[in-house]
Formats: structure tokens, sequence, C-alpha cells
RNA sequence: GGUCCCAUCGUCUAGAGGCCCAGGACAUUGCCCUCUCACGGCAAAAACGCGGGUUCGAAUCCCGCUGGGACUACCA
């Protein structure tokens, strides 16, 4: 049975990164009907919060990421830990140091400026007696010779020799674990067969495999994924925009996209580029995921979510707006209205922030009128192309969409100008632009009093200014 | 600095020795459609980092170089 986790550490939100990995994990699992386990890594006490495990978990049910087990918390696993750094200590393959942070780092640096490896130089592996007043950390016993192999089945065979890798503390001077040997201790606890993750981790491993070989346990399968750069080349972080999940959801993306482009990040599936959840989950394998790391790319992110908005009924659409509608002052009374100006919307917007940009015809009457559009349509200040209009619309009952584009073809022929004359003359005045979604949308959503009233507008406006 | 990883269009990628004077997608440009903007359709431009090998033949295998990234904590 395959099982495999993510395991974050709360000192954050989700961010794309996590996200990515986490939905590896799932995928692989789900493909395999095995498990996907959540673990919080919270031996960090100093930086982990409980607002980052909820925003995480937030993040991971937005995106639809659900857990079978967990999430499990290291924190109240802290004997599970003990156990097995006194068993080390018993079998004397761990042992305390005496140690300061601060002696060590100005070892360090000393090491560092003679041009020497600034590793640990063991000093207390062969320590008697307790150094007095100090609380120890416990060290690992890391072999000086020979080499560790990490089988991964991302990047092959990766080997590293012994020499190159100290004796690391896998136990603090407060009795909390470090990461390099709690992550160990878990996985072997929740039986995590496949361990997918950043390959940031992929010089921890060798000092996790020796720590697998101490205790006897035996060792799942590593899978280290590539990163996830910015548009420098540079680890994603926030200088390189948004990266935090829910980020993305309130500006206006669809879970949807944001999976299908994370999916595509680093794996592939042939020339297939939109994937729905349940193809994800039959076409995933690690065998397709890439070797070199990723460059994220807002504008194809972008493009999914427009090809998602598309494709979403427009009955479901129209509730995931809403929202979005009403953070902005405009309420939403008549649903059929409002999956008409939706449906409007649709092909035009690229995320649902941007409907309420568009959508902003719908709801505003008294707006400005953009200086470059009235420039280029009433630059000679005549307002018969609009009164003309006004008048058509006040002596018809409502129109269809056929006997509106009527009525605008006539105008143009009796005034002698081009259809799109009098059509961007009507946009200006409805919309106050020259961009604006269909005119006959507009007058059919806002109704007969709020056309002439904007026409009226108009007029005056345009009269005025003569 | 040391260790490790990586290297195909601007970006995500296909490519597992001949099917490749390299395919798809995003972005870009042009044309068509059209009441504007979009959508949609069609088309174009755009890449195997460099140098050595191996081979009848290399984007694909090997070595070196260069470049990029990660790690190097009592962070994860």
């Amino acid at each position: 049975m395959v099982r495999t986790r993510f395991a974050p550490s709360p000192t954050g939100y989700l961010h794309i990164g996590g996200a990515r990995t986490a939905l590896f994990n799932w995928l692989y699992a789900r493909n395999k009907g095995g498990k996907f386990i959540l673990r919080i890594e919270d031996t960090d006490l100093e930086r982990s919060t409980e607002a980052s495990v909820n925003a995480i978990l937030d993040g991971m049910k937005w995106l639809g990421l659900d857990w079978d087990e967990g999430p499990f918390f290291q924190t109240q696993r802290m004997q599970r830990y003990q156990y097995f750094a006194n068993k080390l200590l018993e079998e004397g393959k761990a042992y305390y140091c005496y140690c300061t942070p601060e002696e060590l780092h100005e070892r360090r640096e000393k090491a560092l400026k003679e041009g020497k490896k600034p590793t640990y130089d063991r000093r207390c592996r062969n320590l008697k007696e307790p150094v007095a007043g100090r609380k120890p950390v416990i060290r690992f016993k890391a072999p000086h010779d020979g080499e560790t192999v990490v089988k991964d089945i991302i990047k092959g065979m990766v080997v590293f020799k012994n020499e190159e890798l100290d004796d690391l503390v896998i136990v603090r001077s407060d009795g909390v674990p470090t990461y390099n040997f709690a992550v160990v201790i878990d996985d072997v606890d929740m039986n995590i067969t496949h361990i997918i993750r950043g390959d940031d981790h992929l010089n921890n491993t060798p000092r996790q495999i020796q720590i697998y070989k101490a205790l006897n346990f035996e060792l799942p399968v590593f899978a280290h994924v590539p990163m996830i750069l910015g548009s420098d080349k540079t680890r994603l972080s926030k200088r390189h925009g948004a990266t935090s999940v829910m980020a993305y959801k309130e500006m206006g993306y669809l879970n949807k996209a944001l999976v299908n482009y994370l999916v595509r990040l680093g794996w592939s599936c042939g020339d297939e580029e939109i994937f729905s959840i349940n193809e994800m989950i039959q076409k995933f394998n690690i065998e397709n995921i890439g070797k070199s790391a990723a460059v994220f790319n807002p504008e194809k992110l972008l493009w999914l979510n427009a090809h998602y908005i598309k494709q979403t009924p427009t009955e479901e659409l129209a509730m995931l707006a809403k929202d979005f509608f009403e953070k902005k002052g405009y309420s939403i009374t008549e649903k059929s209205k409002f999956e008409r100006i939706v449906e409007s919307l649709k092909p035009r917007c690229r995320t649902l922030l941007e409907f309420t940009e568009m959508g902003s015809v719908y709801f505003e009457n008294e707006f400005d009128y953009d200086v470059a559009s009235v420039n280029k349509f009433f630059a000679d200040k005549d307002d018969s192309i609009l009164s003309l209009i006004k008048t058509a619309l006040e002596n018809t009952a409502l129109l269809d969409e056929k006997k509106f584009e009527d009525m605008v073809k006539g105008i143009a022929a009796q005034k002698n100008v081009k259809v799109v004359t009098v059509a961007q003359q009507l946009r200006i005045a409805l919309s106050g632009k020259t961009v604006s979604p269909g005119l006959f949308d507009i007058i059919d959503v806002i109704g007969k009093e709020k056309t002439l009233y904007r026409l009226q507008r108009a007029i005056d406006f345009i009269t005025k200014k003569a």
C-alpha cells in the first residue's frame, strides 16, 4: 500500500511550491489507491504558529487536497523522538554535546576564514564526563568514511562521501528534536512508503538515511522534485509576486485552474495541457516529473484560469463571482439577471476580479467619461446620433437583439456613418468607455429607464461641452 | 569556499541514437470573424549553452567547461 505525505512547517501560509509538492503526493497516492497523510512539522517552536496551521489547512481544502490521516503534529509526538534518541544513546550511536551555539558559531567562522570546512569537529564525541552548568544537545554519530547513496527515482543514484557529513544535532538542548531526526521517526511511524518532496532536501537525505540505518529502519522510496523558480530564476519568493495559494483565490482564480497549472509545472503527459482532477489522478506518475527547476509563469496561469472560467457553467460561475461583486459594493438581487451579466462577461475576463471591473457597467450610472474615447467619438460635439437612439428607444417596447441591431444599422444609414460609429457613441453613453460587453447585453440588463437616463446624461455632457 | 542537483523556443515542456534542418502550450506578431473589447479560427517568428569524444549517425550516451540553483543552523 502506497502511503505518501505532505509535511509543511507552520511558519506561514501555504505557498505555491508547497502546494505543488502536496499535489504530487496527493496525486500519487490517489493514483495508486494509497493514503495521503498530512503532518505538521512544528518543532521550530519559535516560528510555528496556529494561524499558519489554519492557513495551510485552508489552502489544502481550497485546492481539494484531502488527506486520509492527520494532521499529525510533531509537538505531540515528543515521547517517540525521546524514545529513539535514548535508544541511539544507549547503543552508542549518539552522544551528548556540550558546545554552546556561540562556540559553534565562532569555530565555524574561524574555519571558514582559514579556508577549511565549517563542520563540527566531533570534540564531544568521546567525552567521559558531563560539563557542569550546561544543557547538552544530542548528536548523531555519523560514520567517518565510506559513502551514503541516495536512490532517488527522479535524480537517480546520488552519492555522498560520509566524510562530508558531520555529527548532526538530533535533539536540541531543550529536548526538542531537529528536523532531520523527527522526520525519520515520523515517516517510519506513519509507514510512509514514498517521500516526494522538494529537492532542496536532497542534501539532507544522506543524513536521514544514516539515521534510518542506525535504527534499522527500512528505507522509503525517495523522489526529490525540482524547485519552482521566479522569473529571475531564483527560488520563488514574495518578491516575485503572490506566492500564497489563498492569495490566488482572493485574486479571483479558480482552484481547478491553479491545480492544473501546478501539475504541469515540472510534470508532463505528452502534449496535454488541460487535465480534470480525475484525469490527473489517472495519468500522474513520477517518471514524467522533470529533473530541472521550473519558472513560475503567471501568464499561463491566467490563460488556464480564463479557460476554466469559460468552461464553468454560468450558474456555478455566478455563485463564485457573487462574493467578488458584493465585496465591491454591488448588491446582487436577481439571480437570473446576475447570471445574464456573468454570461456576458465570461469570454472577456480571466479572473473573477476582472468580472467586477468590466461588470461595473451594469451597476454604475454616474461614471466619468473616458477622455480619449470622448475625443475620438464626440469631437464634433454632435449629439444627434444619441438623440436618434434615444427617440427610437423611447418609442419602442422591449427590444430583442435583432431589432436592436436593425435600429443601430438604420441610424447609421440615416446619418450616413459606419455602424461602428453609432455603436461606439452608444457605448460611451452607456459605459463611459469604448470597451464594454455587448451593447444589447447592457441595455437588456439595466433596462429601459436606466438606458434612457444614461443617454440623456451623455447628451447633456456633449452639449454642455459644446 | 565545500557538497549536491540541473541545462531543448522568452516561459512550461515533448523528445528515452536515426521518425527531429526538433513537436505542443503560454506569451508575442499578422490575418479572418466582429457594434468595441474579448472569445474563436488561421498563420508567422522563436530553442537543442560551449568544447571535446563514442558512433555509420547525437538534442538524445561519456568527459570537460560555462551558467543557474539548492544545501552548508540547537530552521524546516
